[in-house]
DNA sequence: TCTAAAATAAGAACAATTCCTATTACTAAT
DNA sequence: ATTAGTAATAGGAATTGTTCTTATTTTAGA
């Protein structure tokens, strides 16, 4: 493993959130000043074919990348737009039971009001 | 509303499936070769706004269209690649029940094994 | 039929991502 | 240390899916 590899995988590794391969690519780019965007893109893969960090497709906008490779899903929060895992470990569990079907995987994108935005503001439930 | 406009509509109604710009594209060609995808972007963007039709946004590759305009979410079977619409009408409450939160929307996708394929071919439950 | 407004074709622009290639950096064995 | 072979890289071209721009055409209304 190359420096500039293990630095990716450090940017992604201690970072607590989500981050967009451009994202990664500007923070790379302090410690090393000629890295490019594709090798960003190559080596991100890898970790994520290796399971080391886990890389989410979007229906809208750029994938991002993360560390928690636990299985959970996502949510955005309508009303700030921040964006947070969850984790409903019932859920493979009930879309079996609902389906009658092997649920082989899934992915769920939620968008709904998160707790900070539901106790600052009024909210129809 | 010209006819262009009304052939486009008209394909996604008349399909019975899930559409993606370039094949409503082939489509109206026939009847109108002189059609730009533009043009059927335009209009079926138009349409899905006055909620005419629905359009689908995908993590991978291309959205599409679909007249079925009723809440519903998509499986795509891992075996035979088909996609399907599945409706589990109770999903919204179970998942705002398990989150304690106030859930605007969601889109999930999945990926399993149809009954088709479950059939014909032994898997693992 | 004339005119203003709306829709169009064609292609440029765009964003996100992958692919390509010549160059560079590691890695061992000498 | 030198060198040969392999892996990784920078830089940019290519790709895909989509939107935007603009000059032209179509449509509908007075």
């Amino acid at each position: 493993m190359t420096k500039a590899q293990k630095a990716l995988l450090e940017i992604v590794l201690l970072t607590d959130g989500h981050l967009s391969a451009e994202e990664v690519f500007q923070l790379a780019r302090r410690q090393f000043p000629t890295i490019a965007l594709g090798t960003v893109y190559r080596n991100l893969n890898q970790f994520a074919d290796a399971k080391r960090i886990r890389r989410v497709a979007r229906a809208q906008g750029a994938d991002y990348f993360e560390r928690n490779t636990a299985p959970h899903d996502h949510a955005v929060c309508g009303n700030c737009g921040r964006l947070s895992d969850i984790r409903i470990p019932t859920l493979h569990q009930f879309l079996t039971e609902q389906t009658g079907c092997i649920i082989l995987n899934f992915d769920l994108n939620i968008c709904y009001v998160c707790p900070d935005c539901a106790q600052k503001e009024d909210f129809k439930s």
